[in-house]
Parts: C-alpha cells; structure tokens; sequence
DNA sequence: TAGTGGTCTAGACCACGCC
DNA sequence: GCGTGGTCTAGACCACTAG
C-alpha cells in the first residue's frame, strides 16, 4: 500500500524543476555531486543515481572533472516519439482550435488501421493548427473511441497539451506507438491552410497510440510544413 | 598513456559476448547479481553498473524479484528500427553501394552540427542505395570520423547492415540519436537516381547517431521516396 | 521462506580540468 | 593543489516473486 519513494527521485525531479523553470539553463552547471550530498542529505552513490536519470532524459551531462552541465535543447518539433507537441518546442507555440471535440465517423483519412472494436464504437475527433509564433507549422488530427474520456472537451486541456491532459486528469499514459511518415504534395484544403502553394511538400506522419488503457487507442494524422521548422527528436538511452 | 580498464567493462563484455553468441537467448535469463559477485569477484555495486550498461543497450531487462533477463527485440531509435533497413522493411529488399567506404572530406550536406572534435579528425564515407524489389526507396548517406573503425571496408558488413557489422565486429552499440526530418523537393541529382520529377516531395532524415564508444559519432542523410513504401517504426515501453 | 533485484550508507582511491 | 566526476568496496535493509 504505501509506495515508498526512493530518495534519488526526489533529487531527480527538483532538479528537472530548477531545468524546466529556467533556474538553471542550457550551459549552466548544476550543484556539484558533493554538494547535492549535503543538500539532500545523502550519499555520492544516490546523487549519482539521480544523476544518471537526468542523463537517461536528456537533460544533463556530466563532464569528467569540471561537473554536470544543462544540455542545449534545439529548437525543433519533437514529436514523433512519446513526448507530444507543447512539451518538446517550448514557448512560442500557439495552437488553434480548427475543431473542437465532438462526435463524429470514423474518417477514411485514418491511415493506420483501426481496430474492429474500435470502429464498433462511436468516435471522438478533435483538430488543431499549431504554430510557432504566426507561422503555422502543424495540422493535427486525432481521433479515438469515445466511451473512455467521459466529459472530455477543449476546456480541459492541460497546458494545452493532450498527453499531459491524459495524464494528469485521467491517468492515462502513452505506452507505445506505430507510425508512418511521408512526403507528399499539400491537397488544396491544406495548402489553403498553411498559406502555401498546392505543389509544395508537406510532411505527413500517421500515427497510432497505445495507451496504459488497453480500451483507448487514438489515432492521429499530422501534417507539418517543414521548410522553417524541421520535425525533430532526440533519443537517449 | 595505460588505459585503465573499468571491472564493470569486463563483465558487460563477457556477457554481451555471450549473448551474441547465443549462450543465453531472447528469454533466458543471465546469471544473478550475486552469482556475478562471486564470478568476478566485485561487489553488487560493480555488478549492477554492468548490467545498467546493458539495459542501456538494449540487451537485457531486470525483472524485480526474479532475475535480468534477455530482450527480445531491439529497441528502435527514434525513427527507424536500429536494427536498420534490411530487418525492417522485410524481404525483397536489395542494397547497391554507390561509394564503399573511402576516406573524404565533412560534407556541407550533413544538417545537424559536427563536433568539433570529429570535425578536426578524418572523414570516413560511403554512400548506398536500398531497394524494395527493384524499386530505388531510400538513398543513404553515412559520415563518420576515420579513426575509430580499423580496417573498416564495404566487404566486412555483417549481412547488409552497417549497425549489425559495428556490433558484432567492434562491439559498439546506439545509445542515442537525434533526428530532424524534412519533407522537400528533389534535387537533380537525387531525382535522377530515384527515377522520379524534380519537382516530386522526397522525405529527408538527417540523424546524429550516439554509439556507445563516445569517440564515435555517426552522421546520416537519409533521402526516402515514400510515395510506394512509407518510412514507419513502433515503439513499446 | 529463500532468492532476486531496488535502494542506500560511509567510506576509499583514481583520473581529469583548471589555476 | 584542489575540486570535479569515475570506479569500487563491504556491508545493510527493503520489496517483489515463487515454491
């Protein structure tokens, strides 16, 4: 019943605090091993693992006799694994509402094939145009079946985020995905869309996701323009 | 000048030795930590550090209460399967070396920034083209600094894949990679060679792969015509 | 209950970067 | 020389799995 929680992860989640609030930035040095050893009252051995968690996320890295620096965070959208729009890009993002939540079919845009249970059920569908500043980046549209978010709506949304809406509200995280990524000539909507030529390449990413309820897959379409802001992700083990 | 060789190393070696070697396989599970202890005469603290190098790899997986036990499937990277092309696409699938590896200069053409050091080190390069059938699908480029893959030549892949030949050659494994992906218009050149318009979308994936050797850093330019074959990857927790 | 991994302590010595 | 991270020891207690 009770969950004990280890003391490294306390060390590990106050510093990503200190990251995420700007305390310390890119390039800045973080309190030395000895010194998190007196803070938090612990030893080298539990400082370090805090560290190597930090490392595991990408947030830090340790530089052989001079001490653990921020990491350089560029200005990509990380997307295309787990960790979802808001998150990766930082500030600057704005996101419009092209739909709001509502019921509707199930789409034949849908690239990836949807479940038979998941098409017996009534659909969800929401759809947004994301931006970095005024230029518009990012369609995005996503489905999913619509008997497990009760009372799901846009005012909901956590930091205008859908994963972190997920998580936080209803606990709910994403376990896994399958993608499919193209290039391709914008259609005429979507040119019309993002102020481009219907000739122009678009970057089109299918996506489907599996979330720790096994009953909720959602399934997403995104359509980006990259010529000023390539997709991009980072991955450590 | 005299390397020191970490203990932690020697066990991790030993073990990812004789997992490739199929002493123990997808399943099995490793010795326990304690029996480790005994074997190499290190303590659990030295034993947990070689099996955490381990899972970073992708290797093994702890199983609390139970034992460590050998994974099944690679992790995939990002993107693409790090098993690379051949296992991911399947059958069918033919590879045509456009350059075998040659010394050369840092291309302007690699996208995300070369270290400093690597910069300052020779170029090793080659350059391929893979095939589905008998259709050109992807285009890929590979840089990498000379010093780190003796005697490193076309004739030495382990069955077609170039990340397959660094682990079971050299024993070095991905342990990260960053990623931006475009979706642009085909250069001339690169039109020419998939047998398509100018004009067509080509998908572009530039990669900065991490090894485990940290004197290693690969650089790729990956060209994809994806309007037959879609780039796709999964990714599970 | 025995064995496994998960966490943690309180030290030690070494290698690296910098002044 | 001094502070940093890199490795290692010899314990300890806890939580989970399985017979």
């Amino acid at each position: 019943m009770k969950k004990t929680k280890p003391k490294y992860l306390n060390v590990q989640i106050h510093l990503k605090q200190q990251i995420q609030q700007g305390t310390y930035n890119p390039g800045d040095f973080i309190p030395s091993e000895n010194q998190l050893c007196k803070q938090f009252s612990i030893t080298r051995t539990t400082a370090r693992k805090a560290l190597d968690e930090l490392i595991k996320e990408g947030f830090i890295e340790r530089i052989h006799g001079k001490g653990s620096r921020v990491k350089e965070r560029r200005h990509t959208l990380g997307l295309l694994n787990v960790k979802g729009f808001s998150e990766a890009v930082g500030e600057g993002v704005n996101t419009k509402f092209l739909q709001h939540p509502i019921k509707a079919l199930w789409s034949d845009e849908i690239i990836l094939p949807v479940s038979e249970t998941d098409r017996n059920a009534s659909c969800f569908y929401f759809e947004r145009l994301r931006f970095v500043g005024k230029t518009p980046v990012m369609l995005e549209k996503n489905w999913f079946p619509n008997t497990k978010l009760p009372q799901f709506t846009a005012t909901d949304f956590v930091d205008g985020s859908f994963f972190k809406t997920l998580s936080q509200r209803y606990l709910i995280e994403i376990v896994g995905s399958t993608q499919e990524i193209r290039s391709e000539f914008a259609s005429e909507k979507h040119a019309k869309i993002f102020g481009i030529e219907s000739t122009s390449p678009l970057l089109h990413i299918s996506i489907k996701f599996l979330t720790s309820n096994p009953k909720l897959t959602i399934y997403s379409e995104l359509y980006c323009d990259t010529s000023a802001y390539p997709v991009g992700n980072s991955y450590y083990l």
